[in-house]
RNA sequence: GAAGGUGUAGCUCAGUGGUAGAGCGCCUGCUUUACACGCAGGAUGUCAUAGGUUCAAGUCCUAUCAUCUUCACCA
């Protein structure tokens, strides 16, 4: 007996090590190599199975969100290879211009330097500095979750390859009349001063406090007569061009055609009618400002207006507007309208009101609707395109099918440029004096002949234009290299649902025009990880949990440092806690423990709660049950060669194959989750098989044999309990990499040349590559084994139950007696190996086989069970009152349930109408229950005297 | 305004028309040859509400209520 491995799983040196070994091995490496050499033979024949991971930001930190979505692309990769699928696994990184140019003007700000007066060229240069430096942090953590990406293979947004795809695809689109430039209303972020695309903008539900304010037109000819206009934005005032009324709106029928002043000003518009005005909102009367509303803008091309931008790219007033407003911001000029209109008796009242405003997801400032001449993308083909092939695609869960159909069908044209700097400058070459549009993957030799002459577009991309080619993109495309050739369309995607739209749509139309294909089969949404209070984490509320601060371990300071930077208004309380939960800070928990908590709470529903110290109780814990009963196989296998020669094969007893079974069953399970991509029951699957049959049953029911003086019996113990660990270690590896790996590494310790291992020994050095075990439909014998396992369960935990009633010290030896009532108890008893095993597991002194209850001894408790009858000695414990307590109870139970199925035998309905064997099966029930009340009653009299 | 999700044990969640389940927490007893991050046992339910279908409903249908999410929003 020795100790081979330590007390304490030591992850944090123990995964590193892993993880390098791994990449050693070349372990996450594709059949071929990028540029077509054959890695590995074998699965260069094998089909493949591809996942381009979805590309986190260059300036993102890991988050659970990546954690949960990351874990589950792992665990995939991990499960498809080592069934033996030629695996690949994309990694990269998403440019994400807005969020980076808005990380480096800030670093730059800090040194002093102001990136418009560095000119675009340098600043793009800093931006690049930066991404070598800082890009790559976020990938570095995924190797920490022990993600086993194929790294030579990593790819970003703004490589080389990529951007020439974002060219032929602008190119394609344009030369088809799909990409087109238009002078429309735009979402305009007044803070990166750049247009966004509708999806960018975010709506808060029930509008924000504001004010409605109305403001009086005087009507022009009249003396004192006025035309009241609602508005919750008087600064755009100086923008319109009209005012509106409904043309049936008797109150104004007189005014249509004449002249209102506007106030402020000394301009003079125009009253109309349209029947888009509302007769019933606020007045009635509608101020056009076509430069400032998508709908005036549209209203005021019907009746051929002018628009009037009156704001600068910052929402500050141009020179538009009278003089005492320029320059002044939004804002300040709201402010300054209104008291100069209330100066001059021009504002009639205003009123509080929730004003529905957009914001940018990304700055958050208010979104300013802004007319200027953009890139736009026709959807409606494209959005046609995908839903007409959307049979092809599987999407699970397969509720959000209706999510993406809705986006689908009410999709509007999609603005893809951007004025900001960093990010794919859009291929189109204005011709300085004639106008002329260039439209070319690259510089067009009329512009390389004349340079002077030209200019390019200034615009990038939305980010997203380039993220929709991805899956296409990092595998050559638009070149149909070999890489692309295998591994494209890649297998599945998985992903957050707050993205459907953003990406997922945008991919799958972008794959479609290209290469007619999906481009992947299987789309995943996983659940949000939300707080243990159910609100999403972000920064703001400091409620994130940091993955690597589960997998690394914290100090109670930096415990408290997210709250303590967000200041959220329950700061104290917020901080109290995480004091009283981890007064000495978080403890390291490991990657794979926060792999399977991840999992285990991987429900069927929306959403998953998390809380910190969840990762200690599911996923510690069983890490740690896992090493422990490791640390005891490993104590008993004994590598004495003078039992090499001992034949156990004919020795493996029943428990043997019952665990064999339960393993195949687990088996059977898990492919089948996996391959549904429903992944709510793995958890679960993992702790019944690990935890409670391996470690409580199995175990347990092996420590007999393991000391037995016979070698033989040793020997076999040894066997059974190493193949199935083993076949525990290749089930679990997916999940739980790291230790499980570190394991296997021990077991191999055990030699595979052992004849310990029969003719089940490990085929791969490291498990990472071994055989995922193979699913079986368990047989009639299989089935056998486990209802003669489950009776034998049954009976132990009768004992035990009765055990504790009368609290029977450990220690105390007591003899039972017990009839076997039918062939199942039979079978079981008659076996030696379950005999002992009872009498072990209950804690008997004995356990008497005998034919009939003349044969036990007087004063016995009996206990009832489907197939046995058993007796215990514990006369010198019971206490009479309390057995007839026990018993009246069990009456009682077995009572209510003869009632409620004699109810329904008695129903000729049911004897009618319900399934055969299912009255058949009441009709056992029945009789089986009322055999067990007259016993029960007869042994309620027998007690009376006991 | 529209769509979708969720309401089951104290908490987090499984549940396939046929006697309501797990983990955690709680209670009781245990230094039973790995594990107290453990072992054994136990208690705990108007399956949101009201109807309907069915021999039989936590499960299927309808409505209502609560709650979360997304989309669209008229000045």
């Amino acid at each position: 007996m020795s100790e081979v491995i330590p007390p304490r799983y030591n992850f944090s040196e123990v995964e590193e090590q892993i993880y390098k070994k791994w990449l050693d091995e070349g372990c996450f490496d594709a059949a071929f190599a990028p540029d077509g050499t054959v890695l590995d033979e074998e699965r260069a024949k094998a089909e493949t199975y591809t996942i381009a991971i979805p590309p986190p930001n260059v300036t993102g930190r890991l988050h659970m969100g990546h954690a949960l979505n990351n874990t589950i692309q792992d665990m995939l990769i991990r499960y498809k290879r080592m069934c033996g699928f030629d695996v690949l696994w994309i990694p990269g990184t998403d440019h994400a211009g807005i969020a980076t140019q808005t990380v480096v003007k800030k670093m730059l700000d800090q040194q002093g330097i102001d990136y418009r007066e560095i000119g675009r060229e340098k600043f793009v240069e800093y931006v690049w500095e930066w991404k070598e430096k800082y890009g790559n942090v976020i990938l570095d953590q995924l190797r920490k979750m022990g993600c086993s990406c194929n790294w030579e293979r990593t790819r970003f947004t703004m490589d080389e390859g990529l951007s020439r795809a974002v060219n032929r695809s602008f190119k394609k689109l344009y030369d088809e009349g799909l990409i087109y430039q238009g002078t429309r209303i735009v979402n305009w972020c007044p803070v990166d001063r750049t247009a966004l695309s509708d999806d960018e903008v975010e709506t808060k539900e029930g509008g924000e406090s504001g004010h409605l304010w109305h403001i009086k037109y005087p009507v022009i000819g009249t003396e004192d007569e006025f035309l009241i206009v609602a508005t919750t934005r008087p600064e755009t005032l100086f923008g319109d061009v009209a005012i509106a009324v409904h043309p049936e709106d008797e109150r104004y029928q007189k005014y249509i055609g004449k002249k209102v002043r506007l106030p402020l000003t000394e301009r003079e518009i125009p009253i109309i009618a349209d029947d888009y005005v509302d007769k019933a909102f606020g007045t009635g009367c509608l101020k056009i400002t076509p430069a400032h509303d998508p709908n005036d803008f549209e209203l005021g091309n019907r009746h051929g207006f002018e628009p009037i931008n009156i704001m600068n790219e910052d929402a500050t007033m141009n020179d538009f507007v009278p003089e005492a407003y320029r320059g002044l911001d939004r804002y300040k000029c709201r402010r300054e309208a209104v008291k100069n209109l209330k100066e001059q008796e021009l504002l009639d009242k205003e009123q509080k009101y929730k004003v529905p405003l957009g914001r940018s997801y990304r700055s958050k400032a208010v979104i300013e609707y802004r007319l200027s001449k953009q890139w736009f993308v026709k959807m409606e083909s494209l959005a046609k395109l995908a839903l007409e092939r959307h049979s092809e695609l599987n999407i699970q869960p397969e509720r959000w099918n209706k999510v993406y159909f809705h986006w689908l069908n009410n999709i509007r044209d999609w603005c893809i440029s951007r004025q900001i700097w960093w990010g794919h400058r859009i291929p189109a070459w204005y011709h300085k004096e004639t106008g002329e549009v260039l439209v070319s993957e690259e510089t067009p030799q009329q512009v390389m002949d004349k340079p002077d002459e030209w200019r390019q577009e200034d615009d990038v991309l939305d980010t997203w234009f380039s993220s929709a080619l991805w899956p296409m993109s990092t595998l050559g495309w638009p070149d149909h290299s070999s890489d692309f050739k295998r591994y494209f369309p890649t297998t599945t995607l998985s992903t957050a649902k707050d993205i459907i739209f953003f990406w997922v749509a945008r991919m799958n139309f972008s794959a479609l025009k290209f290469e007619d294909t999906f481009p992947y089969e299987n789309v995943y949404i996983h659940p949000t990880i939300l707080d243990g209070r159910g609100e999403t984490m972000s920064k703001s509320k400091g409620n994130g949990i940091d993955p690597l601060v589960v997998i690394g371990g914290a100090e109670l300071d930096d415990l408290k440092k997210p709250v303590m930077e967000a200041r959220p208004t329950d700061i104290k309380q917020r901080l109290k806690q995480i004091e009283k939960t981890f007064p000495d800070g978080f403890e390291a928990a490991g990657a794979d423990a926060m792999r399977y908590t991840l999992l285990h709470q991987c429900s069927t529903g929306q959403e998953i709660r998390l809380s910190l110290d969840v990762f200690y109780d599911i996923g510690r814990r069983f890490m740690t049950k896992l090493w422990n009963a490791a640390r005891f196989i490993f104590m008993y296998i004994d590598q004495e060669q003078s039992t090499d020669n001992v034949d156990f094969s004919a020795h493996i007893s029943d428990e043997d194959l019952w665990m064999q079974g339960k393993i195949q069953l687990a088996t059977n399970k898990l492919r089948e989750n996996m391959e549904k991509y429903d992944f709510s029951h793995l958890g679960e699957i993992y702790y019944q098989l690990i935890w409670n049959d391996f470690c409580d049953w199995y175990v347990e029911l092996c420590k007999a044999r393991l000391t037995s003086e016979d070698a033989v019996q040793r020997k076999t113990a040894q066997h059974c309990l190493i193949t199935a660990f083993a076949d525990i270690l290749r089930l679990f590896h997916p999940i739980a990499p790291f230790i499980t790996e570190e394991l296997w590494n021990k077991l191999l310790g055990v030699g595979t040349e052992s004849k310990l291992w029969g003719e089940r020994r490990p085929q791969s050095e490291l498990l990472i590559t071994e055989k995922f075990p193979e699913s079986k439909e368990p047989g009639s014998s299989l089935q056998k084994i486990i209802a003669k396992f489950n009776k034998l369960q049954d009976i132990v935990t009768l004992v035990r139950t009765l055990r504790a009633d009368y609290s029977i010290k450990p220690g105390q030896k007591i003899r039972g007696y017990i009839i076997a009532k039918n062939e199942l108890a039979k079978s079981l008893l008659s076996d030696k190996e379950s005999h002992r095993s009872i009498i072990r597991l209950a804690n008997l002194e004995s356990l008497e086989i005998i034919e009939n209850e003349e044969e036990k001894p007087s004063k016995m408790v009996t206990l009832l069970d489907s197939s046995c009858e058993i007796y215990v000695d514990i006369h010198e414990f019971v206490d009479v009152k309390k057995e007839l307590e026990r018993l009246q109870k069990e009456i009682e139970q077995v009572e209510k349930y003869i009632a409620s199925v004699t109810k329904k035998l008695d129903n000729r309905n049911f004897i009618e109408r319900a399934k055969p064997e299912i009255v058949a099966a009441e009709r056992a029930k029945a009789q089986e229950s009322k055999e067990k009340l007259d016993k029960l009653k007869h042994l309620q009299e027998q007690f009376a005297d006991f």
